[in-house]
DNA sequence: TAACAATGTTAGGATTGCCTGAACTTGCCG
DNA sequence: CGGCAAGTTCAGGCAATCCTAACATTGTTA
């Protein structure tokens, strides 16, 4: 989990529409093509919510839709959906970090990766290397998680 | 900053209700009471966004809204809107922690409040007050700070 | 106290994102 | 090959939230 340079935004995206980018890149790595029923499974939506958003996402150039055939992410779209992926890891390893429950862990990862800046994504990805890295801070770690029982 | 039971939530309020609700108990504890445009201002809309929000938090009764003459909080809207502002003050407590800039933690807070697991905050809320009555826990912290460098 | 400035409200409209139901494609199987 | 099931897309709607412009109220002040 290495630094992760910045994309060049013309401008901010949405929430969903990181959603989707997100989803896309995990389906299409699962099963090298993403069409409307995986994304739709994906994102517990409605296939013709998920068209919708394939036609929104090709007008900007973040995937190419081809009607029947599903999406591919361009350059651009695939960048950015590895940078939220990216976000989205830094945050699941800092909230196992602390002991949140996985489930948990991840719902609330889902959120956060989308608004949080890039400064705090740096120190919280700071602060679990940090921990990975020296043993009193484990040590440390581990007496903090004792003292939540 | 103790614990916070949990409201009675008959059904979850958006983001946006919350917000408000949030502001609304910011400016009356400033002012002793919310008027429109306090509201607006504190959040940065318009006037008519307000108001319109205002009937709505008012047909939910979590304020008593009367016309030109403002808001008042009712008891459920008051305790849902300390619940939010104890979860930004936990947020914030634990992003300055690890030395995120005051302004994007409160910014980055003022997300994270509506959203994050009851038990994530709870977490986050254990580790600031471990590291605050822990002795080596501050010096662990103080070097990982120093390693940002 | 009349008039004006500040504040508040209403009306009407835009956007985003989601849905259901109807219509269309595709691909497979008898 | 014909036809059906699964998958896709289109059409039409709806809810939440925001806005501007126009109108109404309030309160200050000359």
């Amino acid at each position: 989990m290495d630094a992760m340079p910045q994309t060049t935004h013309c401008k901010r995206l949405t929430m969903k529409e990181e959603d989707y980018l997100e989803a896309i890149l995990n389906v299409s790595r699962e099963k090298g093509y993403a069409k409307t029923r995986d994304v739709a499974d994906e994102l517990e939506l409605s296939p013709p919510s998920v068209v919708e958003m394939f036609a929104k996402l090709d007008r900007k150039k973040l995937v190419v839709y081809r009607k029947y055939e599903g999406v591919t992410l361009t350059d651009t779209g695939r960048t950015i959906a590895e940078q939220i992926k990216y976000r989205h890891d830094v945050l699941v390893g800092f909230l196992r970090l602390i002991a949140v429950p996985e489930d948990i862990a991840t719902k609330d990862a889902c959120f956060m990766e989308h608004e949080l800046n890039a400064e705090t994504i740096q120190k919280i990805k700071q602060f679990v290397e940090y921990v990975d890295v020296s043993k009193s801070a484990q040590i440390e770690l581990k007496r903090f998680i004792e003292s939540c029982k």
